[in-house]
DNA sequence: TAATAAATTTAGACAAGTCTAAATTTTTAA
DNA sequence: TTAAAAATTTAGACTTGTCTAAATTTATTA
């Protein structure tokens, strides 16, 4: 079918065009760790496999066949992360490397059979929306905690930024997903927050306000 | 770390070891589906990395380095297939080719995890051994029912042909690990031989005694 | 043991994916 | 609205793993 550099980059596209209508080569060099050279020698692939639509310093979109693809790694990607952690407790940063590599097994009779193994999850460990076998899906109403006033509450339900350290900082803070949070004070200083979380105040930078994510 | 071509061949050679003392470059190009050249090619480069034996014309075998990796890539294979049966459901001839592409994912604490998950299974839904984390295991004593004379019993242990017809007439037929079968008859005049499995009777060709395995 | 056959290796080529350096196009901004 | 900067593409090269055809070595057998 398609190699696994082929799919990694079709993933990638997926990922960007989320943020913006079309995707630059400089973006994709940027989130493939590769060089923008390269990114125009797939791309060239990519279009005469009609996977994406491509011209020449315009940059590229998925092709419904493309976003098809991408979608099924993605849900493989997602349900992978899942079973790491529901099943082999594994934490939330911890699951996103092998995911990497998981996703790219190719049996769709396996990834159904995985997604029937956990009943069907709807959301990943790190609250992202999983598709179904058909690349449907329903994403939660995500508002980062910063865009919150006084006052206002909701439930912890997604991150903007995945790395590691973010996510280690969280758990640390007991901000996981599923957390029912209230915004109690912002600091008209620096613009930090204060958090009721449980009996617990947190408080928290603008910028880990801006990456956290909640459903109101 | 090693490539995934890498880790296919020094599996190959290990498979084949068990064998022969050495394993020569045509009986490699025959089981990994490539050409001889090819395979001259990949034994030097194995030899470099100083993890065979290698001496021109001469066959190859695996370094003690070369051994320990392909142990884990067996270790991997057998573990995965153990989830898609036990888990997932899958039938005893469904699971090689997901296994081939699993048993390449590099994490071992993934794979120790695994291993935990399951609660430390000893022998692959094919009867062959697991090994553990250290790479040790112990394998059956088995022979072909082939080798049993009349009156002899056994337990079905093993297969010595993996191939996806074999097993699924092995299915048909009732022939499944852990079965308890005697042999009650051998026909003279084909070698064929009669089985006793539960209540049923049950007949099967030379060939077929020769390639399922028992532990007396 | 000499010739033939079989096995293996070497030589030279190719596809995939990547890179650096240079050329081209687009964007920005004076 | 043109010159400089930034983005992108092209040209040419390299690595990995593979192939065919030819050369070499080993094994067989007459
Ligand atoms: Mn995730
Ligand atoms: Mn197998
Ligand atoms: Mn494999
Ligand atoms: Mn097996």
């Amino acid at each position: 079918m398609n190699t696994l550099a082929e799919e990694n980059y079709l993933k990638s596209i997926y990922h960007l065009s989320l943020n913006s209508q079309s995707v630059s080569t400089n973006q994709l060099a940027a989130l493939l760790n590769t060089k923008a050279a390269s990114v125009t020698d797939m791309l060239k692939k990519l279009a005469d496999k009609q996977l994406i639509n491509y011209a020449r310093y315009q940059g590229v979109s998925l092709s419904a066949a493309g976003e098809k693809i991408a979608l099924q790694i993605v849900r493989k990607h997602r349900l992978w992360e899942y079973f790491l952690v529901e099943k082999l407790n594994f934490k939330w940063d911890e699951v996103h490397e092998m995911a990497e590599e998981m996703e790219h097994i190719s049996s769709m009779e396996l990834v159904n059979r995985l997604d029937k193994f956990m009943n069907f999850p709807k959301y990943d460990p790190h609250g992202d929306p999983i598709p179904d076998s058909d690349g449907n899906f329903k994403a939660h109403e995500l508002k980062p905690i910063g865009t919150i006033e006084v006052g206002g509450s909701g439930i912890i339900s997604g991150v903007r930024d995945h790395s590691a350290g973010f996510l280690q900082y969280l758990e640390k803070q007991q901000l996981t997903i599923g957390k029912k949070i209230k915004v109690t004070e912002i600091n008209e200083y620096d613009n930090s927050m204060i958090l009721q979380a449980d009996d617990k105040k947190i408080h928290i930078s603008r910028e880990v306000a801006n990456n956290l994510l909640i459903v109101i």
